[in-house]
Formats: C-alpha cells, structure tokens, sequence
DNA sequence: GAGATTTAATATCGATCGTTATGAAAAAAA
DNA sequence: TTTTTTTCATAACGATCGATATTAAATCTC
C-alpha cells in the first residue's frame, strides 16, 4: 500500500553518521547531509524524524558499529588487558579514517549553542554509562586480587577515559597513529599491580 | 578628534571569552556577544572586527590570562614538576568557572562546519606550539639526567597533553574536581625515573 | 483499470546567522 | 558656533539554518 522507498535507510544513516564524525551536530547542516546520503531532505525527515533523532540514530549506531570493542574489552581477563584494548583501539578507530579522525562521542558537541543542549546532554550520558561500566569492571578485578586494594577504581576509570578522550583530540588535530600508540603506551606503562598478582 | 569610546574595549573582550570559552566559537552568536558585552553590534565590528578576529583576540587573552601557568610549568625544575604543575592547573582551571567548564582551546571548535577551519586550524596550531614547547623541556631533562636515555620525549609530551585534554572534556561533563585531581595523579603515578635521578 | 496511499522532488517557509547602511548623538577642531 | 570626525543605536541586508507545503510519480488494494 504505497510507494516504495528508493533509498536505503541504513546506508543513509551512514553517511550521515558520517558527516556528523566530521563536523558534529551543529556543524553539520541538512545541505551537507542531504549531499553525503543522496537523499533529499523531506525524504529525510520521512525516514528519521527531525535532525536531533537522526543525530540520535547516528550516535546508536556509532556505538554498535565503532564503538563495539569497549564492552568487548571489559571481558579481558585481566584490567591491564581492559585498559590496553579500550585505549589501542581508540587509536585505530581514531585514526581509522582520514577524512572523519577523532571520535564523534567527544568532538560531536563539546560546546555548541543552547540549542544543542539535549544532544550534548546525550553525548555526555554515553560517556558516562560507558565510564560506569569500566569502573564497574576494575571494582570486579579489585575483588579478584587483579588490582591492589587501595585502589581507586573510579579514578583509574576515569584516567583511562580521560586518555581515550584525549587521543580523540589529538587525532582530531592529525596525530600519527604511531604517536597515539605511544600514548597509550605511557598510559599503561605503570598499571597498578596488585601484590597476589602475576 | 571625535566622539570617544563609551565602553571599555578590554571588558568586552573578556566578556566575548566567556561567551566562546562556553559555547565554542560557532555555538556563540552576536546576539549572545552583544549580551554579554552589553555592547551593541557594530561596536563589536569597529572595535574588533569581525567574529574570526574577535575570536582571535579572545584566544590571545585565554592564553595569557588563564593559560599563563603552562609556560611557568615549563620552568619547574624536574620534568615530573612539569608535569605536575600543568595537569594540576588545568584541573583547577578547567572547573574553576562553573558556568565555563573545560577549556576554550579545546572544545572552542573540534568540529564544525567547513567555514571554521580557519579558527580550527588556529587552536589546533596553538596547541602544537605548546606540545612542542613541553617535548623540548623533556628533551632538556633528559640530558641533564631527569629523565632515562631511553625516554620518547615527544609521547611523554603528548601523554601529558593527551590528559590534559581529556581532562578538559570530562570537566565539561561535569567531573568533579577531586575525580579529576585523581585522574591527574594516576597520569604521574605513570612518571618515567632515571637511574640517576632521586 | 480506478482509487487510495505512500514516496519523491521542487520550492519555500519563518528564523537566525554574520555583517553592514544609515542617520542621530557626541566630542574634538575650526 | 560651526564644521568635522568618530561612535552609537536602529534597522535591515543577503545567506543559510532547520523544517514543510505542495505537487507529481509510483505502487498498493479493490
């Protein structure tokens, strides 16, 4: 009953997501996604609503698509293992593609205006579950004798996300693989180790 | 010769900062500048130009009114100092304001449209200048014994600045500043020891 | 095939963007 | 005081923003 659509929804949003990797949400306009998707916009808020849900969809897909070896990562044996995976493969995704570098979790609305207040929100909630889930993680390997005692899990999370966010900004800025590799070679190098540990 | 200012072109400027250092430079409009200055549009254009250039000026101020501890870090005696004192700053900085968390220079324009790649690049540039400023002072410690032979300066260098901006971000989530002084320690708990050193 | 229903494409909506004429107001120079 | 020069404030510029009304084309049901 009715027309057919001509168009792919999932290659759309993958070249949308693609434009919002680039640019983040408000640097991206209708202009830029309609050209990236080869959809013309009515077409496009047919299909995914307005530009905040098709933001939206692009950031759930982000994560199962890109963003697929955190969770991945938390079933490491050991934390030094969950560390080591979540940071080198930031690295590759961050340098991945050289026309879309960084991560479009932070570079996505870091700032922007109050109009993107939600979407920013969004972002920061991502982050945050994401955080809560590898503190999660350390807390579980400080009860296996993984990790000392004293320490302290949320800011061992916290660090290890705060160096992912900060290899998104300097891939961002065209950093080397190669260097980023390094940073998170520093970043691991003194892992607290517990003393039942290996 | 002529009718004279009737506002203080210095406090326009810092109050343009707060705007950009908020909401980044494309998120902040004139309307919300001429708010915030309480100055009226054309002022703004005779005074500064236009919005790149206000924006330049505004950079300038950050750096030498809030990123002033950056090249005074650089003067500490050990690289593990230097270190210390540029992460710890930029915690206390970076949640200093609570209506501008984070930093200008990082999320001022990590994305956007393609029209701000001039004032991207700008910030990026910056940061670089900065980053090479630290390799070099980690270079120096290496030769005077503070850092081992065998230290890659130039990620030590990135590693600081890596945490330094995810820093920056995390603050703009939110973060707390004892998690990020946490996060600040865990960075050095990472911190290379010569042989020779103490 | 006829009518109903959905999509596609063009063209445009009001709002806001950065930027700038324009003319009144103010202060120095004459 | 008059003239000149600079600033101020209102208003509006063209362009672009996100979002749609509208009409033609396509595919369903009957």
């Amino acid at each position: 009953m009715g027309r057919h659509r001509e168009f792919d929804v999932d290659e759309a949003l993958d070249a949308a997501l693609c434009v919002f990797w680039r640019k983040g949400y408000e640097g991206a306009s209708y202009t830029d996604l309609t050209k990236a998707t080869g959809v013309e916009r009515p077409a496009l808020y047919s299909a995914f609503g307005n530009k905040e849900a098709l933001f939206h969809r692009a950031m759930e897909r982000y994560y199962e698509h890109y963003l697929h070896f955190f969770p991945a990562a938390l079933e490491q044996p050991t934390s030094r293992e969950v560390a080591a995976h979540i940071l080198y493969n930031a690295v590759e995704l961050n340098t991945r593609y050289p026309d879309q570098r960084g991560c479009l979790g932070i570079h996505g609305v870091l700032a922007g205006s109050d109009a993107a207040e939600p979407v920013r929100r969004a972002l920061v909630d991502a982050r945050a579950k994401g955080e809560k889930s590898l503190h999660e993680r350390f807390e579980q390997a400080k009860k296996e004798g993984d990790l000392p005692e004293a320490t302290n899990c949320a800011a061992l999370a916290a660090f290890i996300m705060a160096v992912t966010h900060g290899i998104a900004v300097q891939a961002k800025a065209g950093f080397s693989r190669e260097m980023l590799d390094a940073v998170a070679d520093q970043a691991l190098s003194t892992w607290p180790s517990s003393p039942k540990g290996p």
